[in-house]
DNA sequence: CTGTTTCTGGAACAAACGTTCTGTAACTGC
DNA sequence: GCAGTTACAGAACGTTTGTTCCAGAAACAG
C-alpha cells in the first residue's frame, strides 16, 4: 500500500516539548520547530495540524510523562510525609539537573494562561484539580495519624502545596543555586508535618 | 524651544504595563501598543526606544509601584505575623479584583525568563533577592519572639514564602475562585506562625 | 512491477512583525 | 514672528510569521 512513516511521532513530539517548554508558545516559531524536530515542514503540518495543535499535543505529552513517573500513592498516614518529601525532592531534582533551567512546562504555561489555546487552559485546570484532589486525600490520611501541623482543611493544604510547587519551579528559572531549592523544600516540609 | 509632549509619559507607561502584564512580551505586538497607548508609532520609538526597552521600562514601573504600596515594616517580632498576613491578603486582594486575572507581572515574566531581555532578568533576580533579604529579617525578629513554628533558617523560610506567593499569583490566573486564594493564604500562615 | 502513500526540500503566499522615514502641524523660548 | 524642537499621521522598509503547495524521491502492499 503506502510508505510507512519514517519518524517516530512520539520522539518528534518529545523534541517539540523541549522547544515549547524552553521558549513558550509565542517565542517558538514554526521555523524553530522545523529546524530542531528533524522533520520536514510539510510533514509537521500533515502529522500535527497547525502550530497550536502541536503545542497542545506537546503539553499533553509533558503532563502524561510527569504523571507517569509519580510513584504509587501511600495507603497509610505515616507514609505521607516521606511520600511528599520524595515528590518534592524529585521535583527539585528535575530542576537541578536541567542545564537550561526551563522550570516546569505546565507552570510556565499557567503563567501565560491568557495567551494559551483553549485546550491548553483546560488541561492546566484539570491538572490543578487533579493535584488538589489527590493530595487533599493524602493530607486527610496524614491528619488522622496526627501528623499534620496545620488545622486548615485538607484541600486548602493541597492548594497551598500546589502553589508552592509551582512557585518553586518558576523560581528555579531565576535562581540556579541548588541549595536554595533544597532549603525551600525542607522549609515547606517542616511547616506541614510533625 | 520645542513643542511640549502631548502625553504624560508615565500614564502611557501605565498602559504599556497593562498590555505587557496581560499578554507578555512576545504576544504583545508594537501594533497592539500603538493601538492601546494612544500615542503615535513614531512617538513610541522616540520616547521609549524599541519594544524591548519599553517592556523593561514597564516592568520597572510595575516593580516600583508594587514596592511603593508595601506598608512600613514592623519593628517588633509580635507584629510580623499580622504584617505578613496583611501582605498576603493585599496580594490576593489584587488578584481578586482584577477582572482579567493577569496575576503578577513579575511572576509571569519569571516563568518566561528565557525569553526575557537581559535587563528584565536582572530586575527579576534583584527583586527576588530583595524579598528574601527583607523577609528573612522579619522571620528573624519573629523567631526571637518565639512565634515561628519551623526550625528551618530564616532565609529558607523567606524563599519558601516567596515561592508560595509567586505560585499563588500564577494559580490565580487559572483558578478564579476567590475562596481558594483565601484558603491558601490561611494555610500558609497557619503553617508559618504560632 | 504497479500503484499508492508518505517523506523531503524548497518555493510561494499573504499577513504581520519591528523599525525607520517623510512630511506636516504644534508648541516654546528668544 | 522667527527658529528650533518635537509630536503627529501614515507610508514604507525589509524580515519573519504561519501556512500551503509543488515536484520528486522513497518505501511499502498487492
Amino acid at each position: 500500500m503506502a510508505r510507512t512513516k519514517a519518524f517516530d511521532k512520539d520522539l518528534v513530539l518529545d523534541k517539540a516539548v523541549e522547544l515549547f517548554w524552553k521558549k513558550g508558545l509565542h517565542a517558538t516559531s514554526v521555523q524553530d520547530l522545523v529546524s530542531h524536530l528533524g522533520i520536514n515542514r510539510a510533514s509537521l503540518y500533515d502529522t500535527f495540524g497547525d502550530k497550536e495543535s502541536l503545542y497542545v499535543a506537546a503539553l499533553e505529552r509533558y503532563q502524561a510523562m510527569a504523571h507517569k513517573q509519580m510513584p504509587a500513592f501511600p495507603t497509610q498516614g505515616e507514609e505521607v510525609r516521606s511520600y511528599i518529601h520524595g515528590f518534592l525532592k524529585a521535583t527539585v531534582g528535575g530542576c537541578k539537573k536541567d542545564p537550561e533551567h526551563k522550570g516546569c512546562f505546565l507552570a510556565n504555561s499557567s503563567a501565560d494562561s491568557d495567551g494559551q489555546p483553549e485546550a491548553a487552559q483546560e488541561l492546566l485546570k484539570r491538572n490543578m484539580e487533579g493535584f488538589v484532589e489527590k493530595f487533599s486525600g493524602l493530607f486527610g490520611m496524614a491528619r488522622e495519624s496526627g501528623l499534620v501541623l496545620s488545622d486548615q482543611d485538607d484541600r486548602a493544604l493541597a492548594r497551598q502545596l500546589f502553589a508552592f510547587v509551582n512557585g518553586l519551579q518558576v523560581l528555579s528559572r531565576l535562581d540556579h543555586d541548588p541549595a536554595h531549592l533544597d532549603a525551600m523544600v525542607e522549609a515547606q516540609l517542616s511547616m506541614m508535618f510533625r
